[in-house]
RNA sequence: GCCGCUGUGGUGAAAUUGGUAUACACGCAGCACUCAAAAUGCUGUGAGCGCAAGCUCGUGUCGGUUCGAGUCCGACCAGCGGCACCA
């Protein structure tokens, strides 16, 4: 294809004009109205940009732009998400610092970027990787310290056995890595948590004020995960007490009656409660350790626990798989409501982490209980019976009846004859009146592991000191409680009872056997630098390389001075993308992480474009670390509780196969090179002509050109009205249609129909170049194309003889009146099927439009010796004839 | 299994929300320009029947509501994405 217009020598010229004008700057101080366009920073990969990011900034710029012509002092920023594996990764394979591979990976980005034309503010730049920057992310991890929020515990965590590091449960996909794909196992490590369940109702309910996707907030509830339920005690005797468990047979007995204990489990169906028949377990929890003495096949279970802890999340989670499980011989459980006795079961189909550990069995209301009885030869007892009438079946040979909506109470005591709804309530207020249960919420969401056993990320600012904690215990001698040694398989940590091992106020880890006591380092000492290494290698330990530096992890104690040791791991990549959005509003700033009257004035970011992959991970995050620093006050309180106002996310875009883009398949499709080719305004239409914004859709390399011809044919159009050669039509012809492009266009930008709106702007100029253009028209036509194509517009506008860039131009309003057409083509209909088509004035009313149609010939034809029952008229579009 | 989304030409897809199905673009075919090709321009392009005017069928399948259904209702089928033994 030769080209009538010189893309490379326009787009330079255009970009060098914006760049050195600085016409992108977002103004602190301003009296107009603000506008904050955000999209996810780019982490800098050695790959370079990609065009799927293109497809986000792009729709956003075009936002941004189209925002600074309605008058807004508009923020579109941009900066780089720099820590992460792969840089390090690179370094253990060639020893080059990731420092080094970062800054490097940032400048290829920059000037990729800045070819496409982005109205990014550059003056605003952050870079998570830059210790200016990280000391914030630092302070940020010392105020959650400081407000409880962030905590050590030794929990199960997800080791990556190739990357060899631990993962949040946000970062496992269906038992394995999310990064690499590789396998995924369970390790006992100290981790640091950050407490988000404790945010988890607000993070849910706030959803209601912001402007999300419909299925992005269903996918963050869905994460969040909260049921509504009861917590109910079951009394766990040993078999040598049983005749004990009334007080009067206590009394009787000299016997010493053996250990009991309490069973809590977590139901969302308390209705059903005299239909337990039996309890199960996890496997980790801690009852089986307490009551081991009374276990009398203590052995078996012991081998089933061993077996259950090796199977890694992928066989525990496996499809269809058979539940196993194991009775605890020698121990019952006492059904709360009606006092029977009821065997208890380990097995791994209960999971440690979600609820308390343990749940009652109710094999006729539960498809999962139901299994298992079936298979281990439990009753199974019908406490539901489905309504006569209501269609509902129930057969308890072949499955559970797990109706909630529909059924009444029956084998129930003095719940019979009770709707299953009004059930659940009232059984629970007599619980809680006995004292044996209580109303209960519990989420799916986990604590947040915030350590990573990695180099290239902010070293969090802990030190631990031997002394401090002497000192401590010293002074509360007098008090000895002495530190409770958690045993090696302690009861682990589940969202609702997450807590750092604490005692007298003072946070301790134990190493090698000792107590440390935990010091947040001063906030002066921020930032805390990350030290170099000279290997990178992870260890199969799973301790950092930091742990190896001698230099970095032996320290003074700041407030003792004594000897002390540095924590060695880092955050995870997640810490410096939480809040980078705040530091936009002020990023040099060394005091604050913002200024409070700059976060005032930008904040909340007004729309925020991404990716539908961070939904649970990024999104979630950063709306509970802003929550956070709003409740601190880090944040004014006029920014409101939400960070972002409005969320959308783009599809991906593939390759031309439909298959993802992915170097081993060869189908990456390299910015540059269409850039070069073919222009970035090319590049930029084509992106968002391609199909609608908010779906996957491949690439295609022939599609491209499609899109080139049209910005061509834009070119021809306007040098013919340059040079005057083009028959000048006076207005009037194409102004319905501009009116109409203004209004589509405009609309578009805001639904973010962009396919359509590079559709109207085709159809607009294939109408001009076949009709003629005159001078102001089109100057109307460049100002709605130019957040589309804004180098080849800024040229044509120039050309025009303007000497203002266009983004100073207002934004064209759109006149109704002028975007009718006078006449318009009506449709005639019989029984609903076109027929013919008459070209009338828009304005025609029923009476006029059947005179005319009954005067053709097609639609006499068409009726003769037939009669017509009914007229319909639809003014501006049809009439129809009912025969 | 649960939640969400999507099924329209050879392809990417439009359709003012119940009113001309296939806009816009790619591809393909024919013609023009050319020694030739590329590029460009014009014309055609859902399927079937017909010399033709025209007729019939047609938006995953089956059924319903309506003067009129891609759009609404009911029952299915297929594909994609998320979650998944969550008590």
């Amino acid at each position: 294809m030769t080209f009538k217009y010189d893309h490379k020598k326009i787009e330079t010229k255009w970009q060098k004009y914006w760049l050195t004008k600085n016409v992108f700057a977002a103004v602190d101080k301003s009296a107009k109205p603000k506008y904050y366009c955000l999209i996810e920073f780019p982490y800098p990969s050695g790959d370079g940009l990609h065009v799927g990011h293109l497809r986000s900034y792009t729709a956003l710029d075009i936002l941004a732009r189209k925002r600074r012509m309605q008058g807004y002092n508009v923020m579109y920023p941009i900066g780089f998400d720099a820590f992460g594996l792969p840089s390090e990764n690179y370094a253990i394979k060639t020893g080059i610092h990731p420092q080094t591979t970062t800054e490097n990976n940032i400048k290829i980005f920059t000037r990729q970027l800045q070819a496409m034309g982005f109205s990014f503010d550059w003056q605003r730049a952050v870079t998570t990787t830059d210790p200016k920057y990280y000391k914030w992310t630092q302070w940020i991890f010392l105020k959650m310290y400081e407000k409880g929020l962030a905590y050590k515990a030794k929990i199960p965590i997800n080791w990556c056995l190739s990357c060899k590091i631990g993962l949040a449960n946000e970062e496992v996909v269906n038992g394995r890595c999310e990064r690499c794909g590789g396998p995924v196992e369970k390790r006992q490590k100290e981790q640091w948590l950050f407490k988000i369940t404790d945010y988890a109702d607000r993070l849910l309910e706030d959803l209601d004020s912001v402007d999300y996707l419909e299925r992005i907030k269903i996918q963050q509830q869905n994460w969040i995960g909260r049921s509504e339920g009861a917590e109910v005690n079951f009394q766990v005797i040993a078999n040598g007490a049983k005749q004990f468990h009334k007080e009067e047979d206590k009394i009787a007995s000299s016997a010493v009656p053996p250990r009991n204990d309490n069973l809590t489990v977590f139901t969302t169906r308390p209705d059903t409660l005299f239909g337990a028949t039996f309890m199960v377990i996890a496997p980790e929890h801690p009852l089986i350790l307490n009551l081991k003495n009374q276990i009398s096949n203590l052995k078996e279970v012991e081998k089933y626990i061993a077996v259950a802890k090796k199977k890694s999340d992928l066989e525990r989670t496996e499809v269809n798989k058979e539940k196993t499980g194991l009775e605890l011989k020698g121990l019952m459980a006492i059904n709360p409501v009606n006092n029977k006795e009821i065997p208890v079961f380990v097995a791994d189909y209960v999971l440690i982490s979600y609820g308390t550990g343990a749940i009652m069995a109710v094999p006729a209301h539960d498809q999962r209980d139901f299994e298992f009885a079936k298979k281990y030869g439990q009753p199974v007892t019908q406490v539901i019976e489905p309504t006569n009438g209501s269609g509902k079946k129930i057969d308890l040979k072949t499955e559970a009846y797990e109706e909630v909506n529909e059924g009444v109470m029956i084998n129930s005591g003095r719940f019979n004859g009770l709707s299953v709804g009004k059930c659940i309530n009232e059984i629970t207020a007599w619980l809680a009146k006995r004292g044996v249960g209580r109303p209960a919420v519990n989420y799916k969401l986990r604590d947040w592991i915030f350590s990573r056993q990695r180099y290239w990320g902010e070293p969090i600012p802990i030190i631990y000191c031997r002394k401090c904690w002497e000192a401590k215990t010293q002074n509360s001698k007098s008090s000895a409680k002495g530190g409770p040694q958690p045993e090696a398989d302690a009861p682990l940590v589940h969202a609702s009872s997450g807590k750092s091992q604490s005692q007298e106020g003072v946070d301790y880890v134990l190493i090698n056997g000792q107590e440390y006591a935990i010091i947040p380092l001063p906030e002066n000492y921020l930032p805390l630098e990350l030290p170099k290494v000279k290997s990178y290698e992870p260890t199969d330990s799973g301790e950092s390389p930091l742990a190896a530096i001698a230099d970095f992890v032996n320290t003074r104690c700041p407030f003792c001075g004594g000897q002390a040791i540095r924590e060695t791991d880092t955050m995870p990549n997640w810490a410096g993308s939480n809040w980078y959005f705040l530091r936009y509003a002020d990023p040099d700033n060394n005091k604050a992480l913002a200024d409070k009257k700059n976060l005032a004035y930008f904040l909340p970011v007004d729309w925020y474009n991404g990716g539908m992959e961070h939904t649970t991970l990024h999104l979630l995050y950063s709306r509970f670390i802003y929550k956070f620093l709003w409740d601190l006050g880090a944040v004014p309180e006029s920014c409101g509780p939400e960070p972002y106002q409005k969320r959308t996310s783009h599809g991906m875009v593939l390759g031309s196969g439909g298959e993802k883009m992915s170097k081993s398949r060869g189908n990456v499709v390299n910015p540059d090179q269409v850039v070069a080719e073919l222009g970035a305004d090319t590049l930029r239409c084509y992106e968002m002509f391609m199909g609608p914004f908010d779906q996957a859709i491949p690439w295609d390399t022939k599609g491209v050109i499609g899109v080139r011809r049209f910005l061509e044919k834009v070119w021809q159009t306007f040098q013919s009205l340059i040079s005057q050669k083009l028959s000048v039509v006076k207005g009037e012809k194409l102004m319905p249609l501009l009116h109409r492009t203004i209004k589509k266009v405009s609309a578009d930008i805001e639904s973010q129909d962009y396919n359509t709106a590079i559709s109207a702007l085709m159809i607009f100029i294939n109408q001009a170049a076949a009709d003629g253009l005159d001078k102001k028209t089109g100057e109307t036509f460049l100002k709605i194309l130019s957040p589309f194509a804004p180098h080849l517009v800024e040229e044509l506008w120039q050309q025009l003889g303007h000497k203002r860039s266009i983004i100073q131009e207002p934004w064209p309003e759109f006149d109704e009146a002028l975007a009718q057409n006078k006449e318009i083509e009506l449709v005639i209909q019989i029984n609903g099927r076109v027929k013919d088509k008459m070209i009338v004035p828009a304005d025609i009313n029923e009476q006029r439009a059947e005179k005319l149609a009954l005067d053709r010939p097609k639609v006499l034809s068409q009726l003769a010796g037939k009669q017509i029952k009914n007229v319909i008229f639809i003014p501006g579009r049809l009439i129809n004839f009912v025969v």
